[in-house]
RNA sequence: GUCCCCAUCGUCUAGUGGCCUAGGACAACGCCCUUUCACGGCGUCGACGGCGGUUCAAACCCGCCUGGGGACGCCA
């Protein structure tokens, strides 16, 4: 494991620049979303700046509906961008005057050859158990421009690229692997690798943190900054995301999108915190605030190895951070949830009523609406545990919730505490445990066994809504 | 096929030659707390892929093997 120190304060001189460059063709998805807060916060680390670049060069798929998204989980994990949004498709020409000056300075030369004639030399050396690649004919033909002509840069025939990662380490390969790659299609766009580096060079990147599976077009890349003359950035290439089986990430693994999350009622703070964990560290800390990560994410620590995504473990935060919010922040949070859980608009303090009694019991957004069900609806469609019915209402039960019916029939609402000692006279006087009375209470009140401390519940449901339950309860 | 990358408990990880009879966290299990559930506390289970080498000493350095992943486009 390669233990590269880059990033110690004093080592970074210029200002430091990164980058997040999706392709709209879909929603943000979690490695890509870890990767964008792995560049967000070496900006924010250094005092840098972050900027976010469209390519949307895949006009079939790219799509304006998925750079909305894109933005709005960006918004929703809370990574602010520098800038204006960059888009690959407004800048062909920028890209153009680059190949141009590749053509001019030598390191590029028009190409005749038909994709087709190409396959077969890629044919013809895998055959011979080669690296397949094109072999270099038009390199001194001076073929010039002309109908379905493309550009290929003039790679060197010997020596190796190297670069230092900033998470892998050294890497070397040797320029027999890469051939003249084709930086300029015959329909006059550039390619992919061309782009980006123009992209990167135009918008002062000095730090391209991407994924594993660009660790191969790096070298191209730099070959690319060493024909024209350009600084080379760092890069740190990230590893992937797999799925809790060790698999690649699919469809069958569940949610993937940053936005599944949102919708599933999982706090912003906690698939940030989950998500930067989840191939770098700190020691043994495990829960970090957004400022927290700024003040230590320097670019050090970060694995090289391939993470396993584990949902238990982002529940689990979620769940801390879940009952460690201030209450009115979540109470906002919760208040979507309730709608749509179809409990039509419920009065904000009730809500935050009801959530400071769960919230320690559910482990995100969405169960907790769910948990106030039994507390928002009437008597009558209140539904019960059959396993709480059976261990609670028995005949003895409802003898003892038949007498509480009465008491509390007298009793002031008003006043927590006279409730909670009405059970507590009722089980003395008549030399009873509390658990004789506890579960079938429970049952009653909310349909199964557990939950919040009863008085609480009592509370919130009223006197009227108490004794109907009570007289249900007595009567099922 | 060729090249590149990766390899510590089930999972995320600590670990940069002696502090390691390998630490923390999630999960699982058990106990405690408790008016139940949950929270919390305590504990149990559980790993250095294999083989060689370097060294007084290796999870850490080197080599090979094995296993996994990625890349080899006029896609991005």
């Amino acid at each position: 494991m390669p233990a590269l120190r880059f990033f110690c304060k004093d080592t970074i001189m210029a200002k430091v620049v990164t980058r997040f460059a999706p392709s709209p063709t879909g929603h943000l998805h979690i490695g890509g979303a870890r990767t964008a807060i792995f560049c967000w916060l070496l900006a924010r680390h250094f005092g840098g700046d972050y900027h976010l670049r469209i390519e949307d060069t895949d006009l079939e798929r790219s799509k304006q509906e998925y750079t909305d998204s894109i933005l709005a989980s960006m918004r929703w994990l809370g990574l602010d961008w520098d800038g204006d949004l960059n888009y690959q498709t407004q800048r062909t020409a920028l890209y153009n005057s680059y190949v141009d000056k590749l053509l001019e300075n030598g390191h590029a030369y028009w190409c005749s050859c038909t994709p087709e004639e190409v396959d077969a030399m890629r044919e013809e050396a895998r055959a011979k158990g080669l690296k397949p690649r094109y072999n270099g004919q038009c390199r001194t033909r001076n073929v010039g421009a002309g109908e379905g002509h493309c550009v290929r840069l003039k790679a060197p025939l010997t020596g190796k690229v190297v670069f230092n990662d900033m998470v892998k380490g050294t890497i070397a390969v040797d320029v027999s692997e890469l051939d003249d790659m084709v930086i300029r299609r015959a329909d006059g766009m550039p390619t992919y690798n061309m782009a980006v580096v123009v992209d990167d060079y135009e918008m002062g990147i000095t730090h391209v943190i991407r994924g594993d599976d660009h660790v191969s077009n790096t070298p191209k890349q730099i070959l690319i900054y060493q024909a024209l003359g350009l600084p080379v950035p760092i890069f740190g290439h990230v590893p992937m995301i797999l799925g809790p089986d060790k698999q690649k990430l699919s469809k069958r693994h569940g949610a993937r999108a940053v936005i599944e999350y949102q919708d599933d009622g999982l706090l912003p703070q906690a698939l940030v915190n989950y998500l930067v964990r989840l191939g770098w560290s700190h020691g043994d800390q495990e829960i970090f605030t957004l400022e927290e990560l700024v003040k230590l994410f320097d670019g050090n620590n970060m694995n090289a190895s391939a993470a396993a995504f584990d949902p238990d473990k982002l529940q689990w935060l979620n769940a801390h951070y879940m009952r460690t919010l201030p209450l009115p922040e979540l109470t906002e949070l919760l208040l979507p949830f309730v709608e749509k859980a179809g409990f039509g608009t419920v009065d904000k303090a009730l809500v935050e009523k009801m959530a400071s009694l769960f919230r320690e019991r559910a482990s995100n957004l969405k169960e907790l609406a769910e948990a106030f069900r039994p507390l928002l609806i009437s008597a009558e469609q209140l539904s019960y545990a059959e396993a709480g019915v059976k261990k609670a209402l028995t005949e003895e039960g409802r003898q003892h919730l038949a007498a509480l019916r009465l008491a509390y029939a007298e009793a002031d609402f008003g006043d927590t505490a006279t409730l909670e000692k009405i059970m507590h006279d009722y089980v003395e006087q008549n030399s009873l445990k509390f658990k004789q009375v506890g579960p079938p209470m429970r049952v009653a009140l909310l349909g199964y066994l557990g939950g919040p401390h009863l008085p609480d519940v009592m509370t919130i449901l009223g006197k009227a809504e108490t004794l109907a339950r009570l007289e249900r309860a007595v009567n099922l």
